[in-house]
DNA sequence: ACACATTTGATTGTGCACAACTTAATTGCC
DNA sequence: GGCAATTAAGTTGTGCACAATCAAATGTGT
């Protein structure tokens, strides 16, 4: 009896993945905090700073977010200063999202933040690399 | 240059949580949805059939989750006949949280959900099995 | 016994997620 | 060219998460 209920197993993948997904964001928070981002808006700030302006079609695929969570969101975030939103002039139903002076001047800061979730989590490089190896595997069979 | 960068693969590793988290709960939803149920209140059907009647904090230590979310969603479950709460005669601060017979109906039904969602997840049990004790071990960290 | 600290749960307010719907622009098909 | 179908964002409404605050009950030390 090695496993008395693989479905209370898969049950508890679930489970481990929305507390793991949870605990691992509450690392971010505080350091989030201190530049006026949640995590969401963080995972945008990434977004435009590897791939450059964006629309939010691509934001959302790129998230997995759809446009009724990130309207909002962007919306708070330029009335932050940290991006602008315009209609492309190519196909007026799209919205580019890009960062601002104010925005881009995060960039150091904001890429410091996993640096120092990394080091305070006291769990070897390869470990978190097989795990994201793992993770990356299984999410495949989500889609 | 076999990782050129582990703090961007540690961002990765946060994303791949979420990301994972969010899609596993989707498969849930539409059978959830039959139920009449949310996640976190499957969780709380979950709780309360493996261990009786619980108090609201016994709740939250088990599911980490804080009065702020648990009681609306209680109030809500109460209010759909699930539960009933009740102030603790021993300790009026507890309140006492226990399944109404049309939620103690619903074991069948509920512990049939996960069967469900594996078999529809064409992953092997071994690779869950795996990917559950990383995740496991990985948490251990968190706390 | 009594003042003070702690514990428990509820409430308020903000910000996601997600479903369902709306509006406006564009595409495709004839 | 004209019209139905599709696409992109936005809006509305519900239900978590989480921080901050509150009220009431219990515990503690003297």
């Amino acid at each position: 009896m090695a496993q008395r209920d693989p479905l209370a197993l898969e049950q508890q993948l679930c489970f481990a993945l929305y507390t793991a997904s949870r605990a691992l964001t509450a690392r971010y928070r505080p350091l989030l905090d201190d530049l006026g981002l949640t995590y969401p808006q963080y995972l945008v700030m990434l977004a435009l700073f590897d791939r450059g302006p964006l629309t939010v079609k691509d934001l959302g695929q790129a998230l997995h977010l759809d446009s009724g969570t990130l309207s909002p969101l962007l919306k708070r975030m330029d009335a932050a200063g940290l991006l602008r939103r315009t209609r492309s002039a190519a196909d007026e139903r799209s919205v580019v999202v890009e960062l601002t002076e104010t925005g881009e001047a995060l960039r150091p800061r904001v890429r410091e933040i996993p640096r120092t979730v990394f080091r305070e989590l006291d769990t070897p490089l390869p470990d978190l690399i097989d795990l994201h190896a793992r993770l990356t595997t299984f999410l495949g069979k989500l889609d």
